[in-house]
Parts: C-alpha cells; sequence; structure tokens
DNA sequence: CTATATCTTCTAAAATATAGAACAATTGAC
DNA sequence: GTCAATTGTTCTATATTTTAGAAGATATAG
C-alpha cells in the first residue's frame, strides 16, 4: 500500500480534530492555520474525494436544519483504513526521525 | 515557501542519517528498510535532483580511491536551508499530531 | 424575486512521483 | 589491451497528485 501524501495525512488528522464539524470548510481553515499557509479550495476538495474514494474517509449530508443559509455540508469522518493509514505514517516518522532530528538539526542551526 | 513532501523528506533524513556515506544507493536502501517497500531508482534520484536544484542539499564527487569498481559516487549533505525545512515539518507535524493522536488513534481501533 | 451567505463540484494546468532502460566508469582476469 | 563483472548515475516517459479558482448549488432574509 501506498504512503499518505502530507495532505493526506494532514486532511485525516483535521478530520479527527474536528470530530462532528468536519466539513470542506472547516478542514481547509484548520489546515491554513496548522500550517500558517493559504491553501486553495482544489488543494482541500481533490484530496479529499481521493482519500473518499480510497476508502479512508466515509461522508454524509450534513443537517440542513440549521439557521444559516447556504449550501449544505458534506461532513465526513475517517474510516477504520483511514486510522489504519495514520498509524502507518505515525510509525514511520517515528522511525525516521527518533535518533537522527536532535542532535542533527543542531548540527546544522551551529553551522 | 512550499512544504517539503513526504519523499523529499525522507531523503532529507536518510542524508542526514548516513553522514559522510549519503548517495544514490545508500539512500534508497535505507528508505527501503524504513518504508518496508521497494523503491525504484528514479523514485529516489529525482527529487534527490529537485532538492539539489531547490537548494536544501549540497553534492560533491565521493572518492575514487576506494578499491572497488564501479562509477563514482555523488555524496550529498543537507544544506541550511535544508535544515530549515526540516524544521518546519518537525513543527507541522507536532502541531498536527500532539492533541488528536493518542485518543483519536485509539478511538478508531477500538470501534 | 433578489441579494447574500455558505459550501461543493468541476476542470485544467503545473508539479511530483515512479519506473526502469540506457549509459558511465572502474577493477580484475586473461 | 579487452571482456566480464560490479557499482552507480543519468535520462526520459508516463502516471498521479497538487493546486487554483470559476462555476454551480442551495438555503435564508427582506
Amino acid at each position: 500500500m501506498k504512503l499518505l501524501s502530507r495532505i493526506e495525512e494532514m486532511v485525516l488528522l483535521s478530520i479527527l480534530k474536528l470530530e462532528d464539524n468536519a466539513y470542506g470548510v472547516t478542514i481547509r481553515r484548520l489546515i491554513s492555520e496548522v500550517t500558517g499557509k493559504r491553501w486553495s479550495i482544489g488543494a482541500i476538495y481533490v484530496p479529499l474525494e481521493r482519500l473518499e474514494h480510497k476508502g479512508f474517509v466515509e461522508s454524509y449530508t450534513g443537517e440542513p436544519t440549521e439557521m444559516r443559509g447556504g449550501r449544505a455540508k458534506r461532513m465526513y469522518k475517517v474510516t477504520r483504513e483511514g486510522f489504519k493509514a495514520l498509524e502507518e505514517i505515525k510509525r514511520l516518522h517515528k522511525a525516521l526521525w527518533e535518533s537522527t532530528s536532535d542532535w542533527a538539526l543542531d548540527k546544522g542551526e551551529s553551522k
């Protein structure tokens, strides 16, 4: 199985963090906050669709009965497969960074 | 500045870990080990070249005076810019995973 | 019905990832 | 010298992903 890409990882984690309020707009906002960068609409929705197609997230139509205008939300949640993919990334990240990170990055700073 | 991609991150960290023995073949081997997957030649060299073009790594021709056949190695080291990019990823990862990771992943496991 | 607010879908272009054939350079055997 | 074996890189083409934002959809308020 292929590894999650950076944006896929961020989208999945954002959905987890947003709990019952995870949909395109809030996911995009959260990712913008955490990265400090601007993200276009497509930069979020396209990977989101791909994640659904791969079975890493599921979506359902959000409650339309809220006192607000606008189109219905498409809400997302992470599937068990999505969790597994995240676990794999977590393991990989640990293996990659464990020994290297501190001393090596310090060395770089003081160069 | 754009975030490092997954493979760029892995290549940079591999170079750090390999210290004075970082070149195409060893980088590829290390990434294969840590991911448990097969990586083609191009899957390593292409990002490696891009990292050099962006100034995140520098290369030099390896010592040719070793008792062995074969073409000269192109050795790599991470530049200060490369370190900075890694630091950014490290911060991002921390922000993304800190609160979410444990309880959320556990919830997933027990679903 | 019109204006406004929210949100998603669609589409195209740019950038990256991925595979592996081809090429290059060095050693040792004869 | 030159042939085979070894080691490693460069080249190049295709597939996939990223990224941007226009267009479209739907709900409310007046």
